[in-house]
DNA sequence: CTGTTAGCGCCTTCAT
DNA sequence: ATGAAGGCGCTAACAG
């Protein structure tokens, strides 16, 4: 594993000389640089970026954190941290939470292994998060809410979302509907739940325990949970699922019971991820502006290492997305 | 940004003891330890992880480099690595090479970030790949053959599952095949328009230049492609596309050209992504063994780390889907 | 233009 | 049990 010195030794010439020929420094004749770069080659000599790292104490990178790589939306919303973060010449890398939340990402976060990190995963704990956070080490939170110096926020109106949601079944017509939740360490999920049941209540709707089933924003959770309500006996007229995942798995479940959408049983999901517009029928859905989310992070991000003086919060609306998993008005029972 | 010599000196001990005390060395009395870590902990002291790497030659991680993060089926193949990876404790990170081939991926391709890398992007150049290799630094190349020292190639058989899908048409009274490549740069691509043409070949057919039409593996490409084929009148009865996400975009263009799919022409893709078990009518297709994939490369990726004989190439086998956006047997015109 | 020197933050003998 | 010293590979003054 040649090093420098090697190289500098069989040029002939002083490490330091090596660097600056290597690093294209023009203080160096070219003649010597030819010899540097030959003598390079010879011994196939790469640089050590730690090393470099560690002396110019700046890694020109940042991290992010997902629960792992096959969620839903991470591609779009990574797209957006990516054309960012390279527009400001640095690099990007993503790393999962998975499994052991103990090991990749905490070297992330506390190693100084990236200048920054953004993070979007709900397994890692708060007070993880708290204990890494420093000067100069900004932390972007993706749907999640967590005070703390250099954390940053960005979320979406999840309640707003899930209020625009129930009203709109409930002015299609529907007073029976169901809920279908997240992970309860999810404040999205926790958030959405409560727009649901503010939308009950202020259209005079009672919740109802029955109708609202725990999920994990997993495709099989969706399937499963869907399956327990139909077992149930006594469908509501319609559920909101928590995400689209479920959305597609509920979907599954009613179809295998031969149960139809919308014409039995309206849905709609939140997040509108690809699949949504390819399901059958295709998914009436809450927009979450992935890929801006994502430019707004790492914006905030280099803001933030720019040393400025940055909002803590930022809370992005969502939008309706209406297709033909739910009965349109005047079309009730 | 408190390094080690703070916490020391706050402690009152050497440099060593407090390196010690903090790794867990139980060579040091259990009450300086205390002190060392009350120490850090008020001086909220993060190791440096890559001074660490530093000293001891070793980062305990593998990269893997995909094109981009918005590939339709890297999630899957994530998965796979991903769980090996971790079995080994060792971390995993992904980074794109999209747009600046020349600056992330670098990195970690020549400037040892990483203890190995796995690559699965066509716009790394085999250059690039050769004078990063060296020894102990394996790269594993996806869907790509290249021969070098250290260099192994997990592949699937391309050419056959291109002969298979053509086979498949042909078997079913197609006689008209229209194929969409892939970018030409794509090994894979250049594979199944091989494997297409000896299908027809064998077949007795020949093949039409008006029919091969070029792609870039994307869901517009695959639409704009669709749509030339449309303008230029004189449909096939059947075409092949180079993946599934083309795919994808042709059944978008047959669609706003109010031609049904399968009865007016019937469509078949390759990959098997998530999508296509949704898409109307769901796609019939080739599927290639994402998950095995990503284990195998990571598998091979510690073998070669162990230092043990490893057989370089692999090529996976691929299994017919079938769906329904192809007219079946017997079904013909 | 080139060489010497001194760290970056950490770990690891080797003495004490 | 603890401390002093050297070095991982590289860069960045500062001299020559």
């Amino acid at each position: 594993m040649a090093t420098i010195k090697d190289v500098a030794k069989l040029a002939g010439v002083a490490v330091s000389t090596a660097s600056c020929a290597l690093n294209g420094d023009n203080k160096v004749k070219s003649s010597t640089r030819l010899k540097v770069l030959e003598a390079a080659k010879r011994l196939n000599y790469q640089k050590n970026g730690f090393a470099m790292d560690l002396k110019r104490s700046s890694t020109q990178t940042i991290a992010v954190i997902l629960e792992g790589f096959s969620g839903p939306y991470f591609s779009e919303l990574l797209k957006g941290v990516q054309d960012i973060t390279s527009a400001n010449r640095y690099s990007l890398i993503a790393c999962s939470s998975h499994g052991d939340a103990d090991s990749t990402a905490i070297r992330f976060l506390k190693e100084k292994r990236a200048d920054g990190v953004i993070v979007m995963a709900y397994n890692i704990s708060d007070e993880l998060l708290l204990e890494s956070t420093r000067e100069g080490f900004p932390i972007i939170l993706l749907n999640r809410h967590l005070r703390g110096d250099f954390i940053f926020n960005v979320t979406i109106d999840d309640v707003l979302g899930a209020k625009t949601a129930t009203d709109y079944l409930i002015q299609a017509g529907h007073k029976e509907i169901a809920f279908i939740s997240g992970p309860a360490n999810s404040q999205a999920s926790n958030h959405r739940y409560i727009g649901y049941k503010e939308s009950l209540k202020a259209n005079g709707l009672k919740e109802q325990p029955k109708w609202v089933l725990p999920g994990k924003f997993t495709r099989t959770s969706g399937y499963k949970a869907t399956k327990t309500l139909i077992l149930q006996g006594n469908l509501p007229t319609a559920v909101f699922y928590g995400n689209d995942e479920m959305a597609v798995g509920g979907l599954k479940a009613f179809e295998e019971s031969g149960i139809k959408v919308p014409d039995d049983i309206s849905i709609i999901g939140f997040d509108d991820i690809e699949l949504a517009e390819f399901t059958n029928p295709p998914l009436t859905t809450i927009r979450q502006p992935k890929y801006e989310m994502g430019t707004l992070a790492a914006h905030l991000m280099f803001q933030a290492l720019g040393g400025g003086i940055v909002t803590q919060d930022y809370n992005l609306p969502t939008e309706l997305i209406e297709r033909e998993s739910c009965r349109t008005f005047g079309d009730q029972r």
